[in-house]
DNA sequence: ATCCGTAATGTAATATTATAACATAAAATG
DNA sequence: CATTTTATGTTATAATATTACATTACGGAT
């Protein structure tokens, strides 16, 4: 069976953020011991950031928690860490927020399809390859041959639809 | 017949500009006459630069361009500007690239599938609905309702494609 | 035509996002 | 353990975007 939503697409708002947190460090983890990356304490922070966010962060936001947690920390520490983590897909750029989102899946060469919830602000990752498929299909028609996908899309997600009943 | 791809998607490496800047200019004004909106000579300006560049441009390449042709300008002065023809489509912002483009079609609610050019930056526009609506249908699966959508491509045009045969 | 209210533009300052260039430190490799 | 590479520290600056407030131009009413 092929997944077709993350694990972290809008998790209920009461969800247990620690555990994930902790699934999304693991799981980086054991990616870069297998692919023989350097998951350095600053990488490891950085991404811990972000995932704590639950939602799109971005890179000063990042630096301001690095300093809370008493690291001498510039721009560039931060940019280049999201550089290895957007490299290597434990973390997106969403380009229409400037902004930092975890992934849990580093594995699997995924189009990420981003939803973004203007309400909550978080953001859940499709990863649809018929999305992708037709886009390449389409944009072939007209003869332009593509390499790489930028989809972002907002809205209102599940939780937040259904919190307006009061 | 509906047009998938917009007539500025990728023309011939030597077609005359001229032709589709002054169309674009034409298409907006009336558009603006059509709709009581106000085509200032700024505005008309700003536009007029973004087309004749005939690739995404950045807000301060715009502002150069403006005080070449000797008007007092600062960025607010182009933001303003691009804010006006984006909300009414006669531009539209690629994220990915903070940049701008032109569009000639005004008057469709266009949600702009954009093809960016790896090799000759140009942007070609589709408007397809059968991806928009795929799209809108898988969010929907999870619950999502979507509002508005970012599509970005990278790739090369065909154009670009052919030109490699030396 | 003149006044008035609104919309557009001018202007100065500043916020936000990102990178360049070079120095230092830590790690992997032979 | 010496060497080479990779990662990080540090300073400065580039590139993108907005806020706040002053001034001007426009459109509609009288």
């Amino acid at each position: 069976m092929t997944k077709s939503i993350s694990a972290n697409a809008f998790p209920a708002h009461e969800h247990d953020h620690t555990v994930c947190i902790a699934d999304a460090l693991d799981s980086a983890e054991q990616h870069c011991v297998a692919h023989q990356l350097r998951f350095t304490p600053l990488r490891r922070q950085v991404l811990e950031i972000v995932w704590s966010r639950h939602a799109p962060i971005g890179a000063y936001e990042i630096l301001d928690e690095l300093r809370n947690e008493s690291r001498a920390a510039a721009p560039p520490t931060v940019y280049r860490a999201l550089e290895f983590l957007v490299d290597h897909g434990f973390v997106h750029k969403i380009e229409s927020l400037n902004a930092f989102v975890g992934c849990d899946r580093p594995d699997s060469e995924h189009v990420g399809q981003f939803l973004i919830c203007g309400s909550c602000h978080q953001v859940g990752e499709l990863d649809d390859p018929e999305i992708a498929k037709l886009i390449a299909k389409k944009a072939k028609t007209v003869g332009f041959d593509v390499s790489h996908q930028t989809i972002e899309v907002r809205g209102v997600c599940s939780n937040c639809a259904g919190e307006n009943h009061a």
